[in-house]
DNA sequence: ACCCATATTGAATGATTATTCAATACAAAA
DNA sequence: TTTTGTATTGAATAATCATTCAATATGGGT
């Protein structure tokens, strides 16, 4: 019987996927490049803060490339599974749905400070890194998609034609990225609360008569 | 008489100021980093685009650091400069202000990819380099600041009291700045066209009646 | 107790790169 | 022409790191 995972040696599954090590480094890797920017993070600091050995991370990893690679998954899928499990709750609403959104994507647990810099780290690198650009491209396409759907079904709600779903999905999108910089130059001014309340506020204005966008 | 500026030696001036490889080396920093990101962004690459020795180009800016940020603040001089002649432009009405502030932030000039990926690279390094963000955020609060004061005197358009100037104001800083990081991801899609009308439509819907927020 | 496969180490290597500086070019003044 | 001060070079230096790998630890199976 198995129960230490460094024990299992099936062939079939990457090593990655079942080494407690695996996360520990992913962790380190995320408090890193948050404390000290993306072009700072050494293998080395890594390594310690998740106390193995130097050689150790890169060996796991191949490089320290697929480190940062796998760095970014993590955080996407992250991401990506807190707003899917509100698209697929069948207790809410389409309002309820839009306004869980909100409050996720400025949630302490998404929209810190910490997180954010690592995300507009790898953003910055997206230009030159086509294999960051697939990960943060196909999150965003589906979401965005998403979101467009969401708003539709919001139509009964209004007699406005003027803004379309699209346009109102892309611009509650713009706003959270924008929000989401700002919050790593002045976490004060841009508050969760304040955040939140802009954005909603945004929606009010739209379904003038939904009294939940407060 | 003296044509030639590296013959000058006024000790009172800064010698970077008058110098004409002093903005050859900027503009080859900025070149660079948009080809290469900050990261693989290196004093030989910048000097060999620049065509002067690379010992020069430390000589001349002390350090890389001081180059990074000598280029941070031309670019930060630049987006100042063409808003800051918006707003003192006499022959502009509030609207035609609006419309105009609109069109240079979404101009081929300030939002193309290439400086688009310059900023998000200083900004990704803003929690870590209090330099970088003393420069950013000044800027930003100017701005923001008569940007406010603009949509106030818009007020006459219409009786809506329910988003304030404020929150208008900071909807719009806030899409601007995510629509230009998504121009990063997906330039196609997020054309000048397209971001221009995204955001006028949200002017339009606030002041319904205003024929020029097409 | 021993074997063996795998996990893990940490020191060595080699590549990259900012920074320094002695040497050189140059242009105006004498 | 020679001198002189400044501009500019480019090779040498030293530091930093990713990556490699031979050596070692570990723990289950026999």
């Amino acid at each position: 019987m198995n129960i230490n995972p460094k024990k299992i040696s099936n062939p079939q599954l990457k090593e990655q996927e079942f080494s407690i090590n695996h996360q520990k480094l992913i962790d380190a890797t995320i408090e890193t490049i948050a404390k000290r920017g993306l072009a700072d993070t050494t293998i080395a600091q890594v390594a310690k803060k998740a106390m193995v050995s130097q050689g150790y991370a890169n060996f796991r990893f191949k490089s320290k490339e697929n480190l940062l690679l796998s760095s970014l998954k993590f955080l996407s899928d992250e991401y990506k599974n807190s707003w899917q499990r509100i698209f697929e709750d069948n207790n809410l609403d389409p309002v309820g749905r839009v306004i869980k959104i909100i409050e996720n994507d400025f949630s302490s647990k998404i929209a810190n400070r910490n997180k954010i810099a690592v995300w507009v780290s790898f953003y910055s690198e997206v230009k030159f890194r086509p294999s960051y650009l697939i990960i943060c491209q196909k999150q965003d396409e589906i979401y965005s998609s998403q979101m467009e759907k969401l708003i539709k079904e919001l139509n009964f709600l209004t007699d406005q034609t003027f803004l379309t779903p699209r346009e109102i999905s892309e611009t509650y999108l713009s706003m959270v990225d924008g929000l989401w910089q700002r919050i790593l130059f002045d976490p004060k001014m841009y508050s969760h609360v304040f955040c939140k309340g802009l954005v909603k506020k945004y929606f009010k204005n739209i379904y003038t008569d939904e009294k939940r966008f407060v």
